[in-house]
Order: C-alpha cells, then structure tokens, then sequence
DNA sequence: ACCTCATATTGACACTTTTCGATTTGAGGA
DNA sequence: TCCTCAAATCGAAAAGTGTCAATATGAGGT
C-alpha cells in the first residue's frame, strides 16, 4: 500500500491540468519562477503552491539561486513513475515489463 | 488547455492509492465488482463511486452480465496516456518520443 | 408477482484542495 | 542601512473528494 500511495501522489500531482503544463514546460529545460508565472494567469500564490506540491512529490527539483528559485524535472522520479504506470497497466503473470516482449525502455531499464 | 484537461484525467484517477490498486488488478484480466470489493475494507458504495470514476476518465470499461457487472481496462487510453505522460516529460525540441532514438513503444505508435 | 442479490444512486459529513490577497523572508543593489 | 524584488507562507473562502448508511434499480430465480 505504500508502495501505491508513494507513486501515487505523482499522478495526483498531475491531475491538474496547471501542474501538467508546468511540467511540460520544464520538460524543455530548467525556468525560474517567474518565467513559468508569465505563462499562467494564477497569483505569485497560486504558482508557488503549485510548485510546492510538485517539489513535494519527486517530480521537480527546486535550486535556489540568488533571489530566483530555478525548477527542473526530476528524472529519476518520471522514469519511477512510468515504469509503476507500466506496471499497474500490464498483465503480472505474463508481464511485457517483465519478459522483455515489448521494447519500452522505460520499463525495462533500473531493477 | 483541453488537450490537458482531458488526459490529466486520468492521472487524477491514478491520485489515489485505492484506484491505483484497483487498476493493477484488472491489468491481469476481467473482473466483476464484488471480487474487486473482496480484496479491500471499503463499502459497496464506495467502491461503486471509485469504478465510475475509473470508468468515466476512460482508463475502465463497464459490461454488464445480468446481475454482475464487470470492469477491465481500456488499452487505448491506457496507450494515450503513457504518450501524454511521455510528452509532457520529454524535450519538445529534441524529443526521445519523436527522433526515434528511444526503443518506447508505447511512445512511438499510434501517430 | 414476489423475493433476493449485485450494483448504482442519494444525501450527508469530514477532510482536502484550489485559489486569492496580505504578509513575511531573504538576497542584492543603491 | 534601507529599498526593491522574487518567492514563500499565512489565513480565509469556495469548491471538490472520499466515505458511509440508506435507498433505489434492475436482473434472475421461485
């Protein structure tokens, strides 16, 4: 159960519409803050709210520089979650994340 | 925006652990709701509002059979969001769901 | 026609989430 | 030191979610 509710909490992240723009954003690179507030009409609040809980759930790295706050994707977590995507989604006893039928790198790279 | 709205849908879905369980046990095959409802300490009603959730994202489809109704996953929006979750977490530029370079399946077929 | 069983719906409640404006924090420049 | 600016936090309001017991629906069997 807390092997679910751990990987979880990323989907229930990106079950904004918001939160999943912002990712798509930084999927192209790393942005400050205010650069990701231009796209969007949300308060400053609202914003660092959102980055809050993506922060919270693995998805996105927060780096402090100066007065800006920088965020980028965390690949370690993506490549988590859509190997659990995978996993929830595929057949257990004859798993293609298992026996390597299929070529989803993804699924099959890390343990 | 609506190209969002639709797919993270689904991930709000995925949000919660329970729902998550419930679709890692359909991945292995078919089931009707009260075999569903044996593997969790949770209402009949309860359960009954989390499959219409399921169902109305996309990711579950309902049949009925006389008294029973049974649940199992729909591949294709399964295949739609593994492209989604793939893209919003790709390069756009550069993207490993578009040059090839990457062996995913799930992110290469389908246009 | 009636009863039973599987499932869906309703109504209610506590809890969480989204959002904002206002305030605080903390870094850098004048 | 003081001001400015970027970002985080706080407090509050409104909306949404998860859950249950009770009730409704609807199929099959007696």
């Amino acid at each position: 159960m807390d092997y679910y509710l751990e990987n979880t909490r990323v989907f229930k992240a990106l079950g904004d519409p918001k939160r999943a723009m912002i990712v798509d954003m930084l999927s192209c690179g790393e942005l400050c803050a205010c650069k990701i507030l231009e796209k969007f009409e949300m308060s400053q609040s609202t914003l660092s709210h959102h980055m809050k809980l993506l922060c919270e759930c693995g998805l996105v790295k927060a780096r402090a520089e100066g007065k800006w706050t920088y965020y980028s994707l965390d690949e370690n977590t993506i490549d988590k979650t859509k190997q659990f995507f995978c996993s929830i989604t595929s057949d257990k006893e004859n798993c293609i994340c298992k026996n390597n039928k299929n070529n989803c790198k993804e699924c099959n790279e890390d343990e």
